[in-house]
Order: C-alpha cells, then sequence, then structure tokens
DNA sequence: AGCTAAATCACCCTTTCGGGTGAAGGATTT
DNA sequence: AAATCCTTCACCCGAAAGGGTGATTTAGCT
C-alpha cells in the first residue's frame, strides 16, 4: 500500500522528467498539444487502472464456513439443552452407553432422550436424526 | 464492458473539447505546459482506477463446495462399488433392511456389506462408518 | 404455593445391528 | 486351470437401539 503509492509518486516524476528530456530534444515540436495531451491521457489511464487493481487486490484466503447454530429451529422443535448435548454426541458416533458415561447419567436416561430427540425431529433411527439435525444446522 | 468503453471513448472526447475550449478561451494560457500535463495526468490516472475497477468487478456467486469423490481413499481402503453404494444409503438413514429392498437382495447381504465396510473403515457403528466416510470424502 | 417443563431412572418388549463363520456362483487375472 | 476378488446368501448369537409406560426430583414461571 505504502509502497504503491512511493511507486506510483517515482513513476510520474520519472514520466515528467522523460517529458522534460524530450522537449529540449525538440523531438515533440512536430506533435500537436492535443496528440501529446493524448498520449498522456492514454498512459495514466494505463497507470490508474494499475494502480487500482494493485491497491484493491484482495488477498482472499479460503476459510471453512464456520458453524452457526440455527436456535429458531432448535425452539421451533422444543429441543432441550440435554437433548442437543445427547444429539451432538449421537453424530459424533457414539453409543448410547458411551454417552451416558460421558454425560454421568445412566443408559435409560440416554434411551429417554433419544427417544424424545426422534419424535421432535420426526425420525426413528439415530443415523436419520443425525443427518435431519446437520440438514436444520442444530449440529456442526 | 462494451457500455463502459463507450463511456471512456466518450469522456475522452468531451475532455478534449473542454481542453480546446479553455484553450482557446486563454485560461490556460496562465499555466506552465508541466501543470497542464500533470493535471491531465492526475485526471485520467483517476479515470483508469475507476475503469480498471468497473472492467474487473466479478460477479461472485457463492455455490456450496461441490462434491468430488476420493477415489484414492476409496481404492487405498479396498471399497468395493458395491459396498460404496451401501454406504451411501447408510449415511441417508436407511435400515439394512430398507437397503436391501432399494438394491434387491437379501437382508443378510446388505449385513455382510456393511461388516466388510466397518472393517474396512475401522469403525464399529453405523454412525461413525457415516462420519468417517464423510471425512473421507467417500460420499457427499 | 402451584403448575409446568426438564431431567432423571426403571422395566418391558421388539427390532435392528454387529460379529463370526461358511459357502456358492461369477468375473478377472495370472 | 488355479487363484483371487466380488457378490450373493444363510445361520447363530449377543449387543445395541428403539418404542411404550410410568415415576421421581429439580428448577423455573405465574
Amino acid at each position: 500500500m505504502k509502497r504503491t503509492v512511493i511507486l506510483y509518486g517515482l513513476a510520474l516524476a520519472v514520466f515528467v522528467f522523460v517529458l522534460k528530456f524530450l522537449e529540449y530534444r525538440l523531438i515533440i515540436r512536430d506533435l500537436t498539444i492535443e496528440f501529446y495531451v493524448g498520449a498522456v491521457a492514454l498512459i495514466f489511464t494505463g497507470v490508474g487502472i494499475w494502480a487500482g487493481l494493485k491497491l484493491t487486490r484482495k488477498h482472499v484466503v479460503m476459510v471453512g464456513p464456520e458453524f452457526v447454530l440455527n436456535e429458531i429451529e432448535l425452539q421451533r422443535l422444543g429441543i432441550s439443552k440435554r437433548e442437543h448435548e445427547v444429539l451432538g454426541l449421537m453424530a459424533q458416533g457414539f453409543s448410547n452407553q458411551q454417552i451416558a458415561d460421558k454425560l454421568f447419567v445412566s443408559l435409560n436416561t440416554i434411551k429417554t432422550h433419544s427417544s424424545n430427540l426422534f419424535l421432535k425431529l420426526e425420525v426413528s433411527r439415530r443415523t436419520q436424526a443425525v443427518q435431519k439435525a446437520k440438514e436444520l444446522r442444530l449440529i456442526p
């Protein structure tokens, strides 16, 4: 950015110097003032295009689409915090027993939660639940 | 694009006309030729920037990252066509029985396929298989 | 204080899944 | 022709998942 501005100023200075030089060498005397101005206009249009592109060149960094929880849908379906938690672990491929261990509750509790989840998500298998939950952006 | 070029030419013509007009009105007589050229240079630098940005403005359409099958990984794990097919249906939340019906084979066949899949994917549950398959881009 | 939703757990029963083994037929390769 | 791989199917068994009902405790809201 700063370098570009400096370069631009330098280029302009050099150009004016060249013009002066040419003028003294009587080379441009043969040309009309309009042609002269036209040439300058064209050259600096090019310079402008170059400068403009340089200055606005975006350094695009491809970043993965970050997950934003769809809380509206979560509320609409009436899924509780605990159920959502279970849903998340389910999506990570854990068995009900493993989920129970992780949350320090009994297997029956997890079964109840998952049953309620299936009702609310209107599915009948955990793979479907995971799939639907991802579609609705309830889980990453 | 075409319109921009026409506009540019038009602007240049108008500018030259204005210059001529001013010249005749003896207004620019007071200024040195260097100042005159500098002004033209500055103005057309601006025009160049504008034109450059106009011409290169990208109409970016956000398109979802399309799925490309990771055939290398598929071969590396030695997953057959049929197994891959079963894996896809599994990821869509179908039960083994439903997959069997879809592929017109017996339930036992699907069980064999899924068992082999779990071995090859090094998992023990279908949810894990689906998760891993998605990570490895074996399925959308 | 009373109501309600959430979370917890239990018991029952059925279905689905997963693991292991075996085997037959077809296609491809060596 | 023999070896190998894929696909298909069968049977058994145990583990996991799913469906239904009911009950208790806790927390939040009116």
